[in-house]
DNA sequence: ACCGCGATGCCCT
DNA sequence: GGGCATCGCGGTA
C-alpha cells in the first residue's frame, strides 16, 4: 500500500473528504500498528463556512495548524472530554480541513479494544465492536489520537494514510452533525459516508 | 426506538 | 462566563 502524498491533501476539502472514504488511517503507537478504514468524513471549508473553526479567517492558537498547509493533523479537545481528528487540506493560508467521523478497524483491534473499553477484543459485545470507531471522539480513543498529535505531518512515519484495497461503494452525502449554530451552513450536505457501512456514526 | 441530560475542561469574533 | 465539529446513561415506549 502506498502512502498518500502531500498533493493528495492539497485540494478542496469537499474533494478530499470524499476521496478519503475507503482510505486507511494508520497510527504507529508503542510498536503496534493501529490501522482502520475511513468510512465517514465531513468537509470544513474555512473562510466561508460558518461551521468551521476558521470561519471568516478566524486565526487563534488553536486553529493555527489549519493555516499551515496540506497534509497535517488538526486535533482539538471538545466538551472537556474528547478529541476530534482532522486532516488539513489546501495550500498554506487557506484554512480548510476534513473531520474523520468514523472508522472500521483493520489491524490492532486488540489494542483498540483495550484503549476504548479496557477489555480484550474477544470479550466485546456486538455494540462495543461497532463502538470502537463509530464517532469522532470514539475513534480518537481507539487509535490513541490526542493533543500530542496536533500538527503531526501525515506524510511522516507516525500517523499517516494509505491507499486501501480497490473497492467499489456508493457515497452518501448528508448534513453535518452537531453544528446547529451554523445558520445556513448547517444544512449543507458536506458529510460523506460509505453506504451500508455499519460503522457510520449517523445514518 | 427516541429523548434529555450531565460530564468536564479548554477556548475565546 | 458561555459555548462547544461528543458520548453514555437512564427514562419512557
Amino acid at each position: 500500500m502506498s502512502k498518500l502524498s502531500r498533493e493528495f491533501y492539497n485540494r478542496d476539502s469537499l474533494v478530499v473528504a470524499k476521496e478519503l472514504l475507503g482510505k486507511v488511517l494508520v497510527h504507529e503507537h508503542n510498536g503496534h500498528r493501529l490501522a482502520a478504514k475511513i468510512v465517514e468524513t465531513e468537509a470544513y471549508m474555512g473562510w466561508e463556512d460558518k461551521a468551521a473553526h476558521s470561519y471568516g479567517g478566524r486565526r487563534t492558537p488553536r486553529v493555527e495548524v489549519m493555516y499551515g498547509g496540506p497534509g497535517y493533523s488538526y486535533v482539538y479537545f471538545i466538551y472537556g472530554m474528547y478529541y476530534c481528528f482532522n486532516i488539513v487540506t489546501r495550500e498554506e493560508g487557506v484554512p480548510q480541513a476534513v473531520l474523520v467521523r468514523a472508522i472500521q478497524p483493520l489491524e490492532g483491534q486488540e489494542q483498540m479494544a483495550l484503549n476504548r473499553f479496557q477489555k480484550s477484543y474477544s470479550d466485546l459485545s456486538r455494540s462495543q465492536l461497532l463502538g470502537l470507531g463509530n464517532g469522532p471522539g470514539k475513534l480518537c480513543q481507539a487509535l490513541r489520537i490526542d493533543r500530542e498529535l496536533n500538527g503531526e505531518d501525515l506524510c511522516g512515519h507516525k500517523l499517516y494514510l494509505e491507499d486501501g484495497e480497490a473497492q467499489a461503494f456508493h457515497i452518501i452525502s448528508a448534513k453535518r452533525v452537531g453544528i446547529d449554530y451554523a445558520e445556513e451552513a448547517k444544512d449543507f450536505l458536506w458529510r460523506f459516508y460509505i453506504e451500508d457501512n455499519s460503522y457510520v456514526s449517523v445514518k
